[in-house]
DNA sequence: GGCTTATGCGCAG
DNA sequence: TGCGCCTAAGCCA
């Protein structure tokens, strides 16, 4: 389930189980076997998420850059590690875990200058320490594309995914089709604040919870779907004014809103 | 067990 | 704009 949030609990997560002793690195799926060759017996300096990449420090310069895309998966499996099952793109072992990464968009080794090149394409990401919210802002006003297209661009803001931006947009009544330069100021930095708020609750919990505690309290419920607002409850009646959630696809994604809780 | 769907994104055309 | 990646969860039988 890889939004930002995903991806920040995974540096995290990584960093505590696989640092501070070499690796042993192999592709069993046999299409990152030079690179796990160049890594292999290395230590992990540092893992961090920028967005939704993941960047693994590697002794020696070198730089692991996994994009997990939609599909992508790490599974953690105690030593001493089963033979894979399927197609493990990287099993990377420590000696007391073993990490499988399976069917992720890019798994590459990078040159320092290289991940310049891509930290500095990504807009500031909510999660980290000094984002730079303005950077954010200042990309939106360029922009005529809606604003539901525009908080997916990762260029504008790193790490926002669909559910999150469906949530996000419901939660500040904000019409999706609005053209990004016509979002107020206002409205930005209680989208910002939110995206920050929220984002890091999905670290926490491992989970994208948007609903209000107090809300599914009173609904006397836990149920995992009470989790969201709007995202894949096409014609259920909205939480808050029970208008049925609208679905349409905007940039070959599925977005979804309250036609009355975010008219113009 | 099979089928559908998906939280992403680069690429061909 | 549509496809490919090729995993996994949720649903149904």
């Amino acid at each position: 389930m890889p939004e930002g949030h995903t991806i920040h609990r995974l540096a995290r997560r990584h960093n505590s189980l696989l640092r501070g002793e070499p690796l042993r690195a192999s592709s069993p799926q046999g299409r990152f076997v030079a690179g796990a060759a160049l890594i292999d017996g290395r230590q992990l300096v540092r893992a961090q998420g920028y967005g939704k990449h993941l960047l693994y420090e590697i002794e020696g310069a070198l730089t692991l850059h996994v994009h997990l895309g939609l599909y992508g998966t790490f599974n953690e499996l105690p030593q001493p590690a089963l033979p894979p099952v399927g197609q493990v793109r990287l099993r990377w072992e420590g000696s007391q875990v073993c990490c499988d990464l399976r069917g992720p968009t890019v798994c590459e080794l990078l040159e320092r200058d290289s991940v310049r090149r891509l930290v500095r394409r990504l807009g500031p990401d909510p999660l980290r320490r000094g984002a730079d919210p303005e950077r954010a802002w200042a990309a939106l006003q360029s922009r005529r594309v809606p604003i539901a297209a525009a908080l997916l661009d990762q260029t504008v803001l790193a790490g926002v995914g669909n559910v999150y931006r469906a949530e996000l947009l419901f939660l500040h009544g904000i019409e999706p089709t609005l053209p990004a330069r016509e979002l107020g100021r206002t409205d930005f930095d209680a989208l910002w604040s939110s995206a920050v708020t929220l984002l890091r609750a999905g670290v926490r919990s491992g989970r994208i919870v948007t609903t209000d505690p107090a809300d599914r309290e009173r609904r006397g419920s836990a149920r995992p779907d009470d989790a969201h607002y709007v995202y894949r409850r096409t014609g259920l009646p909205c939480r808050r004014c029970a208008t049925p959630i609208q679905r349409a696809e905007m940039a070959g994604r599925n977005l979804y809103w309250c036609p009355r809780c975010q008219a113009a």
